[in-house]
Order: structure tokens, then C-alpha cells, then sequence
RNA sequence: GGCGCCAUAGCCAAGCGGUAAGGCGUGGGUCUGCAAAACCCUGAUUCCCCGGUUCAAAUCCGGGUGGCGCCUCCA
């Protein structure tokens, strides 16, 4: 199968280090805030990743973290008066609760940077004995990037070329503007931990540098993580990293795109965040992923009035064919083998899910066309999707229950329904002057009604 | 200013060297007393522009133009 990988710049048959194994780690969310949908579509992109893998043989250790330390944590710690690390396990308990309401499955491990501060404050170590890191006066650690020849290869930009309008901080406690902090010294009332250069917190970039060695090793197979964390995050990981080991860090470096809201990144320094839990008390797991995998996972996402309601309204279609095909041949336990097998080919491209979802369209209009004939592929057609589509997360409900809870029939005043029973009569006896006149005042009442084959159908308006 | 990504019908979007998937919308039809729903049909001689490579380019290369991202915290 075929991976993108930013390192390189195009496409690549993958091949993992070692045969039949994949380690793979996704930077994953500070905590500072609620989980957005940027996050869930970070993680549903790397969930899917893992699951395809594994589908494809591999034995998979999938690897996300938690950073659960940094300036912003200890600030609105401050601010909401308690202690930073019980503000960061709270963050981290609702976070977990908002994934797993939009079942989204854990990865294999995960990984906090307070957990591994003793990993952390070793790989500083080794940094400095190793010449690429030193102490400053202040009591901070830096990186010193002049001793990494290679910085930059994954943003395509040089050191110089890094410091061009960027703020500069500490700038007389580093060698060079362009150094990093490893280590930051503690401020009067911060949370620290003891180390060797005195007391104080890790850096964002070391933590997924060391916790990834302490995890896997000097090497690992993907590295994923939003676009955003080219540079400096990333570039900065494969500097600590390969200086300190000497071996390429990760094979394939992968980046999910960002959403946007209005054609313009949610971040949050614009405040401008879909939060998942508001979009989760409009819209289905199942529709969330539809959407969000409805494009390359590569590319942005900007996120239209229309595109949730939309992949709501083909879910509860899909469902609805779903619940038509299991009511009406209970006992077919038949399977499609084609279906698994396009998908298997759509994913295998660079996991083209985009392709994979627009299939669905056929197989359900076909399945739809079978039931109508009382052919039971309909059914067999629709055990495959099932099985092969929950990879994706979707279509693991009763369809039945999917269809009462986000597709309901909405509760018709009494007024309305015997308004409607009178139309109906007069229907039957041809009356369409009163007929006509009744749908008026129905429509007065706020209702919508629609004549079908064998009744009719009350909406609201 | 530097670096990177992207540019496909009204909109969303796949496609990654072999002659333009899919969805929404539009228009037409079947059905219907009318309407709705459902179903069927309907779209780009062409993929931002200009060059180049090739028997062949939306796809590769060079140069423009435009949008976005990163260079502060960011998935």
C-alpha cells in the first residue's frame, strides 16, 4: 500500500522497519481547552490509519499523548484557581468522555508528558553530554540547532530562513535566536519537578521526542499530526531525535489537514473552535464521520452550513435501506466479497477514504432496487457494508434505533392528526376543493402533509 | 519577507501519465387530482494561465496568477 509521506514529498509503497509490525504515534492534544473537531479529526484520521493497517497484516502499537503541561495549562489553571496538574486530569476526563460519546476508539497507548518527566530530564541529558543541547544562565535547557546540520529537511526551510519574523524570546540566554527550550525554570507558584539544571517543566518539543523513545525505541515507523505542527513542533522532534540517536527518527511523516470554519483555520488564538460536544447534540457519530471523511485526509476541510446536515441526511437514507433489508430477509447471513475488496483498493491508495465513502452511493441504490425485486442480495449487500465499513465507524447501530434517535418521526398534536383523517376522507371521496383546504389550515398549525401510496405523512414545517 | 500546501462543473469533491468517479443543487421526465417523496434522465471537448517533456498531461517539469497554512499557542 501506498502512504504520503511529508518527509519526502510524494507517495510511497510502505514498508515498515521491521516486517509485519507498525509502530506509529500521533502528536495529540494540550490540554489546555475542550476538544474540538480539528481533534476528533485528528483522531479518527489515525484511528483509521491503525485499523487499515492491522487489516492489511500488520500488528500495529499505536501511540497518542496527552501534553498535559505547558504555558497555557498553568495559566487558565491560575485562573480557575486550582492546581495545574488537577486542571490537566480534569481536562484530560472530559476530553475522553467527548471521544468516546463520538466513538472514537483509544489508541494502544497513551503517552503524558508528566508521566515522563524522568525520560524527559535522561534524553535532555544525553542532549547536552552529546553537545547539542546546553544549559543557560536562567535556568532554562536549549537546543543548540547549529549542531544539526540536517535541521529543516521536513518544513524545507534553514535555521536563517526559520528566524525571518519570528518573535524572538530569551533571546540573551541563547547561543542563537533559533535554539529551543528543552528545559524552562520555573516561575515563582509554577508546578515544577527537580532536575539537574534546577527546578522547572519540560518543553513541548522534547516530551514527543522522548516519550516516543521510551515507548518504541530509536525509531519508529509514522509520525503523524496535524499540518500545523510542521514547523517548528515537528522539525524540531526530528532534530532532538536524530542528533541524540543517529538514526532516522520516523520513516513516514504524516499530516492530517485542518479544519476551517469560513474558509479560515479554527485555532485557538482566533477562538473561532467548533467544539464536538455542541456538534454532537446536533449530529450522529456516524454523520460526523462521513463528513469529516469525506475528503483526503491530506487536505483541509472547510467546514459549510451544509456539510453535516448533509452527511446526516445519507446516513439516515443508508440506515433506512439498512433497516429495510434486515426486516425483510432476517435469516440472510450472506456476505458481498467485492465491496471489501474496492474498499480495500480505494485505501490502499494513500488510504483514499473519499473513494471508499462515494461507493456507498452505488451499493445502496443497488440494494434499494434489489429489495424492491425481493431479491435477498439486498440483505446480503448490506451485511457486507456493515462489516466492512466499520473500519470507518460506521453503521454499527441497530438501524432501527439509529432512525428513532436521529431521524425521528416528530410527535403530531391531536388537532393535526384529526385534521388530517378529515383530509383523507374527503381525498377518498375526491374532494379536492376540501382537501385543499385542509392542508391550508394544517399548514397554519405548523404541519406539513404529504400524500404517499397508502396514507399520507405530517411533518413539521 | 521566507518556507510549504492547494487551484477540477453553480457548490462540495475523487483522480497522481492513457483520454474527467461520486454527492448536493439545477433542468426535464415517470408517478400524483395538485403537490411532496421516490425513481429515471440531465451536466466540464475539458481540469487557474503561459511555456516545456512525451506517441499521450488535469496528472511530470519550468514560469506566472490566486487562495490558504506555517514562521506565536495550535490537530
Amino acid at each position: 500500500m501506498k502512504i504520503y509521506n511529508s518527509l519526502t514529498r510524494r507517495k510511497e509503497e510502505f514498508v515498515p522497519l521491521e516486517a509485519g509490525k507498525v509502530r506509529m504515534y500521533a502528536c495529540g492534544i494540550t490540554v489546555s481547552g475542550e476538544a474540538h473537531i480539528g481533534h476528533a479529526y485528528q483522531a479518527i484520521v489515525y484511528d483509521m490509519f491503525r485499523k487499515f493497517l492491522q487489516k492489511q497484516g500488520y500488528r500495529v502499537t499505536y501511540a497518542r499523548n496527552y501534553t498535559d503541561v505547558d504555558d497555557k495549562i498553568i495559566a487558565r489553571a491560575k485562573e480557575a484557581n486550582v492546581p495545574a496538574d488537577e486542571y490537566a486530569a480534569e481536562m484530560i476526563a472530559n476530553i475522553n468522555a467527548v471521544m468516546r460519546r463520538a466513538e472514537i476508539d483509544e489508541p494502544d497507548l497513551w503517552l503524558k508528558a508528566t508521566e515522563n518527566i524522568g525520560n524527559i530530564i535522561s534524553f535532555i541529558a544525553e542532549l547536552i553530554e552529546k553537545g547539542h543541547a546546553y544549559p543557560a544562565e536562567n535556568g532554562d535547557v536549549y537546543f543548540d540547532v547549529d549542531s544539526c546540520p540536517a535541521y529543516g529537511q521536513l518544513s524545507g526551510r534553514s535555521a536563517d530562513e526559520s528566524l525571518d519574523g519570528v518573535r524572538v524570546e530569551n533571546d540573551e540566554a541563547k547561543k542563537n535566536a533559533y535554539d529551543f527550550a528543552l528545559w524552562k525554570a520555573a516561575k515563582e507558584g509554577e508546578i515544577f519537578w527537580e532536575s539537574p539544571w534546577g527546578r522547572g517543566r519540560p518543553g513541548w518539543h522534547i516530551e514527543c521526542s522522548a516519550m516516543n523513545r521510551a515507548a518504541f525505541g530509536d525509531q519508529i515507523d509514522i509520525h503523524g499530526g496535524g499540518r500545523d505542527l510542521i514547523f517548528p513542533h515537528h522539525e524540531n522532534e526530528i532534530a532532538q531525535s536524530e542528533s541524540l540517536t543517529g538514526k532516522r527518527f520516523s520513516k513516514y511523516w504524516t499530516h492530517n489537514g485542518l479544519i476551517k470554519v469560513n474558509g479560515q483555520k479554527m485555532s485557538k488564538s482566533l477562538g473561532n473552535s467548533l467544539l464536538l460536544s455542541d456538534l454532537l447534540d446536533r449530529y450522529s457519530p456516524d454523520a460526523l464521520k462521513f463528513a469529516l471523511l469525506s475528503n483526503n485526509y491530506r487536505g483541509d476541510l472547510n467546514v459549510t452550513d451544509t456539510l453535516f446536515p448533509e452527511a446526516e441526511a445519507h446516513i439516515a437514507k443508508f440506515y433506512s435501506v439498512i433497516a429495510e433489508a434486515e426486516k425483510a430477509f432476517p435469516d440472510e447471513r450472506g456476505t458481498e466479497a467485492e465491496i471489501d475488496k474496492k474498499f480495500d483498493a480505494d485505501m490502499s491508495d494513500d488510504f483514499n477514504t473519499a473513494l471508499a465513502l462515494s461507493d456507498l452511493f452505488g451499493y445502496f441504490k443497488e440494494a434499494a432496487k434489489l429489495l424492491a425485486e425481493k431479491n435477498p442480495r439486498a440483505r446480503r449487500i448490506t451485511n457486507q457494508i456493515r462489516k466492512t465499513y466499520a473500519l470507518l465507524g460506521l453503521f454499527q447501530k441497530n438501524a432501527e434505533e439509529y432512525l428513532a434517535k436521529y431521524a425521528p418521526k416528530e410527535e403530531i398534536p391531536a388537532e393535526v392528526l384529526s385534521l388530517a383523517e378529515e383530509r383523507k376522507r374527503a381525498r377518498a371521496e375526491k374532494n379536492w376543493a376540501k382537501s385543499d383546504e385542509l392542508r391550508e389550515k394544517i399548514k397554519e398549525l405548523g404541519y406539513a402533509v404529504k400524500d404517499s401510496k397508502d396514507g399520507y405523512e405530517l411533518s413539521k414545517l
